[in-house]
RNA sequence: CGCGGGAUAGAGCAGCCCGGUAGCUCGUCAGGCUCAUAACCUGAAGGUCGUUGGUUCAAAUCCUUCUCCCGCAACCA
């Protein structure tokens, strides 16, 4: 099956951060578990290059605007690219293919009569460059950032109505209940639509906003960002108004939206009236998700000194523990904490279970069986009892899961269970004791299988998280690096040559 | 009364829908083990479940008051 999977395009006014960096992670993750389930993934992320504040900022530094462009967007390509993300396609909303899109699908819903002009008053900072509300200012009817009146302006614009499918949209929600994932945020929606929805503004005077895409029925005006933006997701794909859609259907019948819930209604809202206006259906799922705040549940900011830099974890100890951590502490129901205390915390975890499970049984069979994996002829009950326990639990997921929070919350969860389970085993079993008793020879044998075994088993499973410390598994157990989803039990060979590497998870201060 | 979510051992979380001895990870302490990465195994201490009132034989869980935190409530994104 062809599987669609996104990230919000990453507003450039802003440097990248762990926000960026969870939303784009996930979308790795379920990737790499689609496709060991079997299906084709495009997955697509990239950049917002257009609307007002970018435009300021550019002005501000005096660079070129495509010259800007470039280098803030850079900044979020880098990270991913240093984060090893296997993105199919990075879009740049300044490109030209994205901006024909943007108005070819202005055009359609245009001459289908969807788009009307009409008059907007309202008060208008010209220090924040943007309108209030009466309750936005303060006593003396200032704005509060520069002291100063707003002005009331009157400016024509072009308007995309709404509300004639708010209706529609409540009835989709409630037939579809695993539509938006957690059940929460759909709960919220729902609230955003229990009152008559504005009709939504879709240009900007160019007097006031230039850089976008033109309105492609009238030269004075650009696109406002958001319908701009949001159409990233079908010109990523090929979408046209005419012609023939084949491609683009087969791609969007299984199309996995992520995003943060600070851009829920755009999403949920804005985007499939806007889909229905083009005739597409929604996407199939939007999983949202919450923030990461410092630990004590403290917004992030550089003046209390909490912010988590994704290069700093890096360095500090590679980006799979990184990618496992955010998985597995990502709260389903509110918004988690992330500091480098907790990461390193996390980091050690994974040190003591997998990467000591590891190392302690393959140092010992290095020692006194040339470290090749022995025989499975001689396994008990609960030798294999163990095993299956593990290749179950791990099947069940991959045969069953559907890409969600629940899912990486539950995989990395049980990831780590395994572990615990796996070196429990070992110390109960106490090969060291059986190696130096020759009688005991076909059961300390059966237990180093069991060992190297469920090893395996973990390997596979934990390579969404961490495909490289995957892989490292897999090539100490003498096996290629091949990933299959395969949860069997006893698949080592006898005779297979293990290799001892370096520590998987180095110790770090 | 704008909408949604959160508040549970020193830290991070689960449990709440469907009421019945409060659980997990880290940390701390004690014991064990010695294959292993300041590791692993076993056990212990540590919580009036944010606050008020209520329903009930029984409330972390259901209803209610208030407080604090995060989003949304923008022609910022």
């Amino acid at each position: 099956m062809k599987k669609y999977i996104t990230t919000p395009i990453y507003y450039i006014n802003g440097a990248p951060h762990v926000g960026h960096a969870f939303t784009t992670i996930l979308g790795d993750v379920l990737k790499k578990f689609e496709q060991m389930r079997g299906n084709d993934v495009f997955y697509t992320t990239g950049t917002d290059e257009h609307g007002q504040k970018n435009q300021s900022s550019c002005q501000e530094c005096g660079m070129a605007v495509q010259d800007f462009i470039d280098m803030r967007s850079g900044n979020f390509q880098k990270l991913f690219d240093a984060m090893k993300i296997d993105y199919d396609f990075f879009v740049h909303t300044s490109s030209q293919q994205h901006k024909n899109v943007v108005k070819d699908a202005l055009d359609y819903i245009y001459k289908k009569g969807l788009i009307k002009k009409k008059s907007y008053e309202g008060l208008y900072c010209e220090g924040c460059e943007q309108f209030k509300k009466p309750s936005d200012l303060d006593e003396h009817g200032n704005c509060p950032d520069h002291q100063k009146a707003p002005k009331l302006i009157t400016e024509e614009n072009y308007f995309f109505p709404l509300e004639q499918d708010r209706q529609w949209l409540i009835d989709y929600i409630n037939t579809h209940p695993d539509w938006i994932k957690p059940k929460r945020f759909a709960k919220e929606v729902l609230g955003m639509l229990a009152e008559p929805l504005d009709d939504l503004c879709i240009s900007r005077p160019k007097s006031r906003v230039w850089l976008g895409v033109d309105l492609p029925f009238d030269d004075d005006f650009v696109t406002y960002i958001w319908f701009d933006a949001l159409i990233n997701y079908i010109s990523s794909i090929g979408w046209k108004s005419q012609g023939d859609n084949a491609a683009f259907n087969e791609t969007w019948a299984h199309c996995t939206h992520l995003l943060a819930k600070d851009i829920l209604k755009t999403h949920a809202v804005y985007w499939p009236i806007m889909l229905k206006a083009l005739g597409i259906e929604p996407p199939e799922h939007l999983i949202v998700h919450g923030y990461w705040l410092g630990e004590g549940g403290i917004k992030m900011s550089k003046s209390l000194g909490n912010v988590v830099d994704p290069y700093e974890v890096m360095d500090l100890m590679g980006i799979d523990p990184l990618r496992f951590y955010l998985c597995n502490a990502m709260s389903l129901s509110g918004d988690a904490q992330i500091s480098i205390d907790l990461l390193k915390q996390g980091y050690k975890q994974l040190a003591n279970n997998i990467g000591n499970l590891q190392m302690r049984v393959l140092k010992m069979i290095a020692k006194n069986l040339d470290g090749k994996v022995p025989s499975a002829a001689h396994l008990e009950a609960e030798d294999k009892a163990l095993l299956e326990n593990v290749a179950n639990t791990f099947e069940r997921i991959y045969k069953y899961g559907e890409p969600s929070l629940e899912l990486v919350n539950e995989l990395s969860a049980e990831i780590l269970k395994a572990g615990d389970a796996v070196n429990a085993y070992f110390a109960t079993q106490a090969p060291w004791v059986l190696a130096k008793d020759e009688s005991k020879r076909e059961r300390y044998e059966a237990v180093i299988y069991t060992t190297l075994d469920a090893l395996r088993l973990i390997a596979v499973a934990v390579y969404p998280f961490m495909p490289s410390i995957a892989k490292k598994i897999l090539v100490s157990l003498g096996q290629n690096d091949e990933i299959k989803a395969e949860f069997k039990p006893v698949v080592l060979k006898e005779g297979t040559q293990t290799i001892v590497g370096d520590p998987l998870f180095p110790f770090i201060a």
